[in-house]
DNA sequence: CTCAGCGGGAGGTCCCCTCAC
DNA sequence: GTGAGGGGACCTCCCGCTGAG
């Protein structure tokens, strides 16, 4: 176990520098850190490729913070795969058997995949699996819910005449002042809501690819409203079935929506601009700095290549000029990374 | 249409920003530079989320790139999406229900991930399904050839006695210089070469994983091999069958080895860094500078953005102080990218 | 309500084969 | 060689059902 120096890989277009070293010795832990869910323990103790990893960060993204099913991931998975089989169909002038060797696949199912990408290409329809940040189903019911079912004060919040005052005061009670003014459903009601906003969103999809709203699919739409704290259950419920309230104005699994979405946004990006530099195309600048840095300072530090940058990018930019991009991101360095 | 003033998103730690309009308004395309390989422009014509064209590019690094078997890049999907399930299903407290709810898995296919992710775990064994680059029965043969059958000038380059002086010369002559030292094989022996590399990275695998070496797997692995230009089959064979060079050292896709390694791993890094970053992690940056630049200037920027993070990793390296990390890429942005 | 089992269907990944151009 | 088709094995992602604790 070594001290590791300060180290710099800094590469700018054609300017090729020595990476033979790309993979600096390891380093004690120091992990007082992350926790980004109890799976970067396990991965700690797993040897993982990075490309493995960077597939469990997104399946962690999309399953866990964003709600997507299991199969829908595995979907945008083989998508993502079938795009890959095409472009290389077109690179070999349209052959299927080479195709079929240089990857691997049949040439029958070679041949289903180039009918069903066309098909996506000429109706110029979303190929979009995974959608921005979570599925349609749960990110639009509460839009749906807040324009169907308004609620108006002083207008029955349960909308249940039969009830007694008393009965509507106490499940009234239960509702707290910060939630969106919105009547609240039973169980059918709310059933309801998912079933129609299902079939709305099925309407993009095309035939093959439309799910069937099956019992197992609802309950596991209503488990993550629930899990999510956008859909409240009301406890003392006044009827024979249970009530619900809408607490939330937007889907959101942790409360970390905007941050999800824009770190997916910023993984897109960083990785285009990697690959326009691992194509060697010119006017690519990609930087990995390892270091340690004085806790105390650490703040200090950060705060100064902030300023670095914004200044940098002051002086440089130009309206109207070539259109540059430039992603950073900076922080604590683990165990096993270099 | 309009104008893009130049647009930073910064933010350090805890010190939320304006997140609103973080996608800017479309620009001109001005696109002279990239083209990794077609696909852009497809992608270009659909609209397709982050989450997805992060995965796009994996398939296309791992395929196209690296030479991974469509199956391969499927299964290490599949394997990141249990590990996502397996960590819910610990999070729930061992509840397989839940977990079934949550991601809309059977509570019996739940059963069997879980089974199968600790039996991985126990074991200890690599669930890298993505090797680091390249699959070993593709990047192992170039060392395998060299060691099994290496040519010392002066023998038969081609161990066949049986033909006459001017064939073995006109055979030789093919061979260009720079070829490493290795014998010439048939295609018997070249396909045995293919089955005995295969059957030893078999013993890395338990028993359930492990592929039998069908003929369409070997041609598979022969053609690749071919395409890749890592070896030759010799034009004007003198036997009654093809008759193959060894023309590198290295299994070399396209000749961009290293560098589409080294994008991986930066991906990854990226990834975890902005996981802390969307978790609020303290100690962590996140920058972006949308801006445009005076062409001509463009490579003096580029230049000016390297020393300047060079003398500021500098300055606050401490030997032995908090580990830290710094990911960043520059270069062109894309027309729907802001 | 949770856990456990068994049933089925559709579709995809693999394998191999033949026949016409 | 290539295209186009046939067959079958196995798995897994979906669905539904029942019964035991």
């Amino acid at each position: 176990m070594f001290q590791v120096p300060k180290l710099s890989f800094h590469d700018q277009g054609q300017v090729q520098r020595d990476f033979n070293s790309v993979t600096p010795p390891a380093e004690p832990p120091t992990n007082n850190a992350p926790n980004t869910g109890g799976f970067d323990d396990i991965l700690a103790h797993l040897e993982v490729s990075s490309a493995d990893r960077v597939l469990i960060y997104l399946a962690v993204s999309a399953m866990k913070l964003g709600g997507h099913r299991y199969g829908a991931f595995l979907e945008a998975a083989t998508t993502a795969a079938k795009l890959a089989v095409y472009t290389s169909y077109l690179e070999q002038g349209k052959n299927v058997r080479k195709t079929s060797f240089l990857h691997h696949v049949e040439p029958k199912r070679v041949r289903a995949i180039i009918k069903e990408v066309e098909a996506v290409l000429v109706d110029r329809r979303a190929l979009t699996t995974l959608s921005d940040q979570e599925p349609y189903y749960l990110s639009g019911l509460p839009y749906l819910w807040q324009s169907l079912y308004p609620w108006e004060p002083g207008t029955l919040r349960l909308q249940r005449p039969e009830l007694t005052p008393s009965e509507h005061q106490r499940v009234e009670a239960e509702v707290p002042l910060h939630y969106p003014p919105t009547r609240l459903l039973d169980l059918l009601e709310f059933l309801d809501l998912i079933k129609l906003l299902h079939s709305k969103s099925q309407d993009d999809f095309p035939p093959t690819r439309r799910m069937v709203l099956s019992d197992a699919l609802t309950e596991h739409i209503k488990f993550r409203l629930l899990h999510s704290g956008t859909v409240v259950q009301i406890e003392a419920s006044p009827l024979s079935i249970p009530v619900f309230a809408l607490a939330r104005t937007h889907y959101a699994p942790k409360g970390e929506r905007e941050r999800v979405f824009t770190m997916i946004d910023d993984v897109a990006r960083f990785f285009k601009l990697m690959q326009d530099w691992a194509a060697e195309q010119p006017g690519v600048l990609r930087a990995l700095e390892v270091f340690d840095v004085d806790i105390d300072r650490r703040s200090e530090a950060l705060e100064e290549l902030d300023q670095l940058l914004r200044a940098w990018a002051d002086k440089y930019h130009q309206d109207g000029g070539y259109p540059m991009l430039m992603q950073l991101a900076a922080g604590t360095r683990e165990a096993r990374e270099g």
